[in-house]
Formats: structure tokens, sequence, C-alpha cells
DNA sequence: GCATTAAATAGAA
DNA sequence: TTCTATTTAATGC
């Protein structure tokens, strides 16, 4: 069995930001913590939604299955956030899989503690419908993108967004995307095809703008690729 | 401007 | 080796 958990781990994380020690000892003693072996599944599509889930570290791939038993990469989630909410969105089963893209660790409680959670903890439903709200909001900058940008523009916004939110400082100055992601991965997300994605790295690469190993990904100008996005600038 | 197809190369298991 | 990731060129809508 494993030690008892480490409130620092949780206390200051945006769910439970705002609750004190013994609510935090509470929380963490009704949770089962879960390491995810990179590619593993912490939950798949059309499961019963039995537990949510907070990301303590590693980061998440969000796929959903398509009609013709093709998976597509939906997002990538950072640690910090809670994840497999379902029952935040008013369901009983899962709406996508989550497989670790690195290895994970993962806090779970049953879904039954949801409401209790809502009800009685101090900003757990807020912070909760902050980050749908942003999950929401950047779901619809993309939507508008595939309507008026062109690939390079939606490629160069996809991969400011994982640098952004997940990058790491590297030496040298520039930004690694923290966690093993391919061109066939940005490519689900842009709607393009890993084809364009390779060329486009590869040029960025020339440009010195990237620096682009297998299943890794270096900003060295995060400046140009703003530009790049059409975004700004 | 991009997708599709195809073929070659190279890294990882 | 076999499987997976990546690159590059040719072709077409």
């Amino acid at each position: 069995m494993l030690r008892k958990l480490d409130e620092s781990l949780i206390a200051d994380l945006p769910p439970f930001s705002r609750l004190g020690r013994p609510e935090i000892r509470e929380i963490l003693d009704q949770a089962a913590p879960r390491r995810h072996e990179e590619g593993a599944a912490i939950f798949r599509e059309g499961e019963e939604a039995d537990r949510f889930h907070l990301l303590l570290d590693g980061h998440v791939r969000v796929l959903r299955t398509t009609a013709s038993g093709e998976q597509v990469v939906l997002r990538h989630i950072p640690p910090g956030q809670l994840i497999g909410i379902a029952q935040a969105i008013g369901r009983t089963t899962y709406p996508a899989t989550a497989l670790a893209a690195s290895e994970c660790l993962t806090l779970g409680w049953p879904a039954r503690l949801w409401p209790v959670f809502v009800s009685r903890y101090e900003g757990f439903a807020s912070e909760t419908w902050a980050t749908l709200g942003r999950r929401l909001e950047e779901l619809n900058d993309r939507v508008a993108e595939l309507a008026t940008k062109a690939a390079e523009n939606r490629v160069a916004a996809c991969v400011l967004r994982m640098a952004n939110q997940s990058g790491r400082k590297v030496e040298g100055g520039g930004i690694e995307i923290a966690f093993p992601v391919t061109r066939a991965n940005i490519a689900d997300m842009t709607g393009t095809t890993l084809h364009t994605v390779s060329r486009l790295l590869s040029a960025w690469e020339k440009d010195g703008i990237v620096e682009s190993r297998r299943r890794h990904i270096v900003v060295t100008a995060p400046h140009r690729l703003v530009l790049l996005s059409g975004t700004a600038g």
C-alpha cells in the first residue's frame, strides 16, 4: 500500500486552492492514485464514467473513435487539470478516450463523490466550470481557424498552443513540447495530413523556427510562429 | 494550396 | 527483423 498522499500535491491546484488543510486531507484520503505507462488508457470512450480524475503529472492525449473505427486526436491536456469529468456535463459515460501521452500519475475518485465535491468544497464547482470554459473557448478558436485559416496557419497555432500549455524551457532558450507528439497527432488536431505537417516542420526547421527529432519538437523562435499562425502581428 | 499516393530512409522494439 | 515515424517527390483536384 502507498504512503499517505502529501497535501502539497493538490493544495495549490485550482479546483482545491481555496480549501483548508483538513478538507484537502479529506479529499486525498478518498483518492486512489494510479500510474499509467505511456500509451495506456486512463479511460475509454463509451465506458461507464464511474470515476473522475485529476492529472497530477504527465500529459494526456484525448481521442475520439470515428464510425469507421479510426482514432483521431482531439486535444492534449497538461498536468494539474481534472479529466474524465463526465458528471460535470451530465453524462454517465466518457465522451472520449484518454491515453497517457507520457507516463502519467492520476488521482481518481468514485463518481458518486462528484455532487459531494460540488456542494461541499468551496471553489471546486466554479473552477471546474472555468476549466470547461477554457476548453470550449479553445475549441471555438480552432473551429474558426478551420473555417478561415490556411493549413500553415493552423499547424503553427497548434504547435504554439502545445508549447504554451505544455512547454518546458530548454537550454538555448527554446521551448520543448513536454510530451512525445507525432506529425500524425498534429495533423489530426489541425485537419491536415501528416505529410503537410512534415513538410511544414522541415521548412520551419530550415528557417530556424523549430528543431524537431522523431516525436519531439522544440520551438526556438516562438514569435515567428505567432506570425505564421496569422493570429496577431 | 493541399490531399493523395507511393516509395525511400531511419529509428525503436 | 518488423513496426512505426518521417521525408520527399509525383500527380491531381
